[in-house]
RNA sequence: UCCUCAGUAGCUCAGCUGGUUAGAGCACCUGACUGUUAAUCAGGGGGUCGCUGGUUCGAGCCCAGCCUGAGGAGCCA
């Protein structure tokens, strides 16, 4: 039989047979006749309880067991006495595997701050917090492929490592393997890339887009899923310089199809958790109420963890255009009153503030918002026939804003070269992107989902930093 | 990058208008206790008050610069 896990042994009946615990102290606590040690495995949020006779057990093998040691414990599996678990383990032999100096080790069975723990973060997998946040990160993860495969999606790996620096979406990291203190120059004095690994200027990429459509103009239906990086100096509580993000690419999928796709998506992911991290759930839950106490009233959440989830998976997204947006932002208390920091006309980018307002204020759930002016929105988007607006959607969320972007893309060849033309961007360069749509065009659509930004959202975490396990942000690459 | 706030024991924090030897809870060590649930009770050890400089008879407290962290904004996922 191969070694049961904690989670496995609290669901076995108890019937004093042999059992191993292999784990880390979390707690220890007793009396001069009997000690309890609390030893939790990681495969769940519970701990199984130790129970040690010290008549029967000697000191010597009881003497290094403190909160982070490692111990492999033989007993029985007993029903318990007490009244906190159903099942515990009646010690028969005790090994310290790894001790844990107790005036060294950081963590204590008590409540520390998210900051403290983050600087551990070597050792927060050990906590329950991040013990259940890293549980869900995995189910958010699996649910995601189980999803895009039901649903006919191939999985695609795009590079990453790109050439392209005509996506637009933001600072990039360089790659290269020349030497920074003497680098080959140009008769111009300029870096001579041609001296590079690659021969020309490379990237980590910043999106998978553009290689997913290339792929979905022959496979179909594909999603990418994989790491990455964006070299802005954003320092927020949702931004990461490496994040994992999902993109879905659909032929043939215009926009409506694309919202379609987007809100089984979300549905579909958060319904898998409900159901299969219920225990974590709702201790997250039970840390955001506690943690809530100590806001004023209108900071706290309208509803509990969970309720909230529900909330999303029953309830219809709201759906509507940029235009209808600015129109009800016109309308609104904090317009007339002067109260957004930031003037609201056709034409703007929405701010944090306007987009917290319809999704939190106006229609309290999530929102999908449509058909955004071309100038603010990307070469790339199907352009609309007012020759304003392009065939956009985000969805926003409460709390974090925008979790999805995506569009429908230009399949038009014509549009599309002239677009890139009119911002600049190289179409020789980019002469496989065009391609596309020299050759087969098909209207496709997609969206890219923050992997970091939706467990956030499942977790309540109001840090991104504590939904990854060792995040990269400006001056921060430890661990 | 900008704005705001914070930094006191291993952790969480108190420390009055600048005044004598800087405190509490938890953790740790010792002891008590027949089954605990972050056990409880008694005692003990533990501090470069973020760093550098300044003002002052005297600075944890006031001033300046820097460092680190957090929250908000921008960029976005």
């Amino acid at each position: 039989m191969a070694k049961p896990t904690i989670k496995e042994l609290l669901a076995m009946a108890p019937q004093e047979q042999s059992v191993e615990v292999l784990g880390w102290v979390r707690n220890r606590r007793g009396s001069k006749q009997v000690a309890f040690i609390t030893v939790n495995d990681g495969s769940t949020i519970h701990n199984i309880q130790v129970v040690v006779d010290l008549n029967q057990i000697p000191e010597e093998q009881l003497k290094d067991v403190h909160t982070g040691a490692s111990v492999r414990v033989l007993g029985k599996l007993v029903p318990s006495q007490g009244s906190g678990q159903a099942v515990e383990v009646q010690a028969q032999e005790i090994e310290v595997l790894g001790p844990a100096d107790p005036e060294k080790y950081p963590f204590q069975p008590k409540k520390h701050s998210l900051e403290f723990v983050r600087e551990n973060a070597h050792l927060r997998a050990r906590t329950t917090t991040f013990g259940a946040v890293f549980r869900i990160r995995h189910h958010v993860s699996y649910a995601i492929h189980k999803f895009f495969h039901e649903e006919g999606f191939f999985y695609v790996h795009s590079p990453i490592i790109t050439a392209s620096d005509a996506e637009g979406a933001g600072a990039m990291f360089r790659v290269t393997t020349l030497d920074p203190k003497n680098p080959p120059l140009t008769e111009d004095g300029e870096v001579n890339f041609k001296e590079d690994f690659f021969e020309r200027p490379t990237n980590l990429t910043v999106s998978g887009q553009l290689e997913a459509e290339l792929m979905a103009l022959g496979l179909g239906r594909v999603y990418t899923f994989g790491p990455t990086f964006r070299a802005e100096n954003s320092n927020t509580t949702r931004h990461l310089a490496e994040f994992w993000m999902i993109e879905p690419e659909a032929a043939f999928y215009d926009i409506h199809d694309n919202m379609d796709l987007a809100e089984r998506f979300v549905k579909y992911v958060i319904r898998h958790v409900l159901e299969h991290c219920a225990d974590d759930l709702a201790f997250l839950e039970k840390r955001l109420l506690d943690e809530e106490k100590s806001k004023k009233q209108e900071e706290r959440s309208p509803m509990p963890l969970i309720e909230k989830l529900n909330f999303v998976v029953e309830n219809a997204f709201e759906r509507l255009t940029y235009t209808e947006a600015i129109d009800i932002l016109l309308q609104s208390k904090p317009h007339k009153k002067n109260q957004f920091q930031f003037p609201v006309s056709w034409g703007i980018d929405l701010q944090a503030e306007h987009e917290r307002y319809l999704v939190e204020k106006h229609f309290k759930k999530p929102v999908i918002l449509t058909d955004y002016p071309k100038e603010i929105k990307a070469f790339y988007m199907k352009q609309n026939d007012d020759g304003k607006t392009v065939r956009a959607m985000d969805v926003l969320f409460p709390g974090i804003g925008e979790i999805i972007g995506g569009s429908q893309r230009e399949e038009d060849y014509d549009k599309l070269k002239r677009r890139m033309e009119e911002v600049g961007i190289s179409t020789e360069e980019m002469w496989w992107y065009l391609d596309t749509r020299r050759f087969g065009s098909v209207p496709h659509s997609g969206f890219g989902l923050g992997l970091e930004r939706f467990v956030q959202f499942i977790t309540g975490m109001g840090n991104i930093r504590d939904v990854i396990p060792f995040p990269r942000t400006p001056g921060n690459a430890e661990f």
